[in-house]
DNA sequence: TTGAAAACTTAACACTGTTAATTAAATTTA
DNA sequence: TAAATTTAATTAACAGTGTTAAGTTTTCAA
């Protein structure tokens, strides 16, 4: 029993090794320059192996992804010394701009690529980090809510307008749409003031 | 000198027959199946050829883009009758979010792909289209700012606050992540809820 | 009609993801 | 311990991608 547990465990440092290459590789070089074989090239082994550890290469970056969301997650893990909720948010904000600016790789994988999401229902599973953080966004709303500090509205609608916004923001951006609104060396300032502008606007006067 | 004219008007034929079969093609069949083969099979030109009109793939994109931009700002020659700017604002976001859910792949081509502004940058020009329909959103903000329909704040940051919004819906929907928020017959419903908020909440009491 | 210029094609390069068949290594059984 | 079996990894191949260089055909002017 002990030998089919090491095997066990070999092939799962095996995997973390792909997937460990995998994200050096396009945090390097970009989402669009890995491939299979590079992946392979970088742990030494065939192609083809990848495809005894993982069903296709979908399934590589859906893992990739989700550690992305582990990332994103730890950020947030500050958020809950902050007692007003619409601070809490606010700053909830602030950390999805800082990480999508930070990690652009990461948040084209996570929230811009479709490959992910293909694996996501190749797999037939469900979505447990993406669904985490987007519960966290659900409660803040819902706790500003029930305090007094928004006007009462379906928790859903508001939780999708301000991911939308932050999404939006950092998409654009990433895909360089933004400096053709404002100059390039402008572009994140305004990002912040347009979060905040949200912030004031959606607070309850 | 009426033959020059005349070859003139040829070569523009066959540059506008590549891009319309281009965009059937990324109409039908998606963007990622869109291949410089396939688009030369269809006009029965050797795949080479294209590259007698065009710099690369990416410049074939950026021109199929453009009448993507054309065909939203028809969507929005009607907005001229509405007097209110809050409620022409409103209508915008509407066609907004109309235009990205019909034309999934035409949208994903002109706010979402990088290869349209690779081919932007590569071509040392401005980008007239886009622009335009920027310029027409600032436009709006500053008159309901002027008009004192708005909280006064500097008309990048809320131009860029209401697209990005209706951008990260879109892209959201378009890309299945908005249904982890809420299930997948309700994700148009809760977009057009969330604009309703934004508007509502950013008019001036 | 000849010669130059323009338009177009063929062949090739260096990639991509992925599958089937094959070899090498590890483990179990006799 | 030696043979048989299972597991692991590889090689070869397919069908596709964008793109370039070299060669061919067509068009037009002198």
């Amino acid at each position: 029993m002990g030998i089919v547990a090491r095997k066990e465990k070999q092939k799962q440092e095996i995997r973390s090794l792909i997937l460990e290459e995998s994200m050096k590789l396009f945090v390097e070089e970009g989402f669009s320059k890995v491939s299979v074989r590079k992946i392979a090239e970088r742990i030494q082994y065939s192609p083809t192996t990848l495809y005894l550890y993982f069903k296709d290469k979908n399934e590589i970056l859906f893992y990739c992804c989700e550690s992305g969301f582990k990332k994103m997650l730890e950020q947030n893990i500050a958020l809950g010394l902050i007692s007003d909720p619409i601070e809490r948010l606010h700053q909830m904000g602030v950390n999805y701009l800082n990480f999508g600016l930070e990690n652009p790789e990461y948040y084209d994988l996570m929230f811009i690529q479709e490959a992910p999401m293909s694996a996501l229902i190749d797999m037939g599973a469900g979505w447990s980090s993406g669904d985490q953080a987007l519960e966290a966004l659900k409660m803040i709303v819902q706790d500003a809510m029930d305090k007094g500090l928004l006007v009462p509205a379906k928790v859903e609608t508001v939780a999708m307008a301000v991911w939308s916004m932050v999404h939006g923001l950092v998409s654009l951006a990433i895909r360089q749409r933004l400096d053709k609104l404002v100059a390039a060396e402008e572009v994140e300032n305004t990002m912040h003031e347009s979060l905040d502008w949200l912030l004031k606007t959606m607070k309850k006067a």
